[in-house]
DNA sequence: AATGTAGTCAACCGCAGGCAT
DNA sequence: CATGCCTGCGGTTGACTACAT
């Protein structure tokens, strides 16, 4: 950091102030927010005579200051969503937080890295990692398939009520997809299993839960399921998780993108596809 | 009780993409 | 179309805290 060798320190650069904010501070950016809505970050200085940068403030109000956001522990639950979106996307944490309604992005990084960086995977991390690449590939072949049998249903059903009536494949498919992700929600969590007393192999609890969180909505309804059963006392996800990974001092660089699965599906779009599978 | 170490969190930086001019 | 500004994202750093020795 420039100039910044004793810490944050409460100096000014160029004019801008760097370190922790103060209480007032944060008052001048929540009264902004409240006034004038997020954005503009850069007119934040000259609007309420604070120090800082656009950038800061954003960032002082994203990641601290925003109302919605959920204060304490990450919960096993949203460690087991949290584990299962980033072998989805790797290392995407906007997106990944937008499945975690309250906690930012920044957050789930600073988890992940705490957690789970350190180490190379355990075997079984990496086999259920490996079959569950496996059964998606096949979901998704499996799904190619029933979309042109439904085409061809479609097309059939034209043919007989002579175009009348809207077969709907694509607002159809959508409620469809909706109603597979209810469905997903309801499929308990590796929380919900370990709560239960149930003990099963972590390769089996990844690959449980991964496909049932192939939608990031998906996770956000699941969270609402999950915080209604109450704190998840167990140390299920939170242990096999962090423990399996082991304490190796291998760069995480090489964890980070083992389980980025950039080279198979990771655009929304296509992780949408697999919300709408029948 | 003092010291060392690991974990957690907040904040910074650089970069990239989007958008207005 | 090119340029510049703004915003958002991911990576990194450093302070603080909790725990272990």
């Amino acid at each position: 950091m420039e100039g910044a060798p004793l810490g944050w320190g409460r100096q000014e650069v160029d004019g801008w102030r760097k370190g922790p904010w103060t209480s007032q501070e944060d008052k001048l950016l929540v009264e902004h927010v409240r006034q004038h809505g997020e954005g503009r970050w850069n007119s934040v200085s000259k609007l309420t005579g604070l120090k800082r940068s656009g950038k800061s403030c954003r960032l002082r109000w994203v990641n601290y200051l925003r109302p919605d956001l959920k204060r304490g522990k990450i919960t096993p639950q949203e460690e087991s969503i949290i584990v299962q979106l980033h072998a989805l996307w790797g290392n995407r944490w906007s997106t990944i937080a937008r499945s975690l309604p309250g906690r930012t992005d920044n957050e789930i990084k600073n988890y992940w890295r705490t957690h789970f960086k350190k180490g190379k995977p355990s075997k079984n991390i990496e086999r259920a990692r490996a079959r569950f690449l496996k059964q998606r590939q096949e979901m998704q072949s499996q799904q190619q398939q029933l979309l042109q049998l439904a085409g061809q249903v479609a097309k059939d059903h034209e043919n007989q009520d002579g175009g009348g009536a809207r077969t709907g494949t694509t607002a159809d498919d959508e409620d469809r997809g909706s109603a597979v992700v209810d469905d997903a929600c309801v499929a308990p969590t590796v929380a919900a299993a370990e709560a239960a007393g149930g003990h099963h192999h972590d390769e089996d609890l990844i690959m449980h839960d991964a496909m049932d969180f192939m939608c990031p909505m998906s996770c956000a309804l699941l969270l609402h399921g999950a915080v209604h059963q109450g704190g998840g006392t167990g140390s299920c996800c939170g242990s096999t998780a962090s423990d399996e990974y082991g304490s190796g001092e291998e760069d995480g660089a090489t964890w980070g993108s083992l389980w980025n699965l950039d080279g198979v599906v990771v655009d929304d779009a296509a992780a949408g596809a697999c919300c709408t599978p029948w």
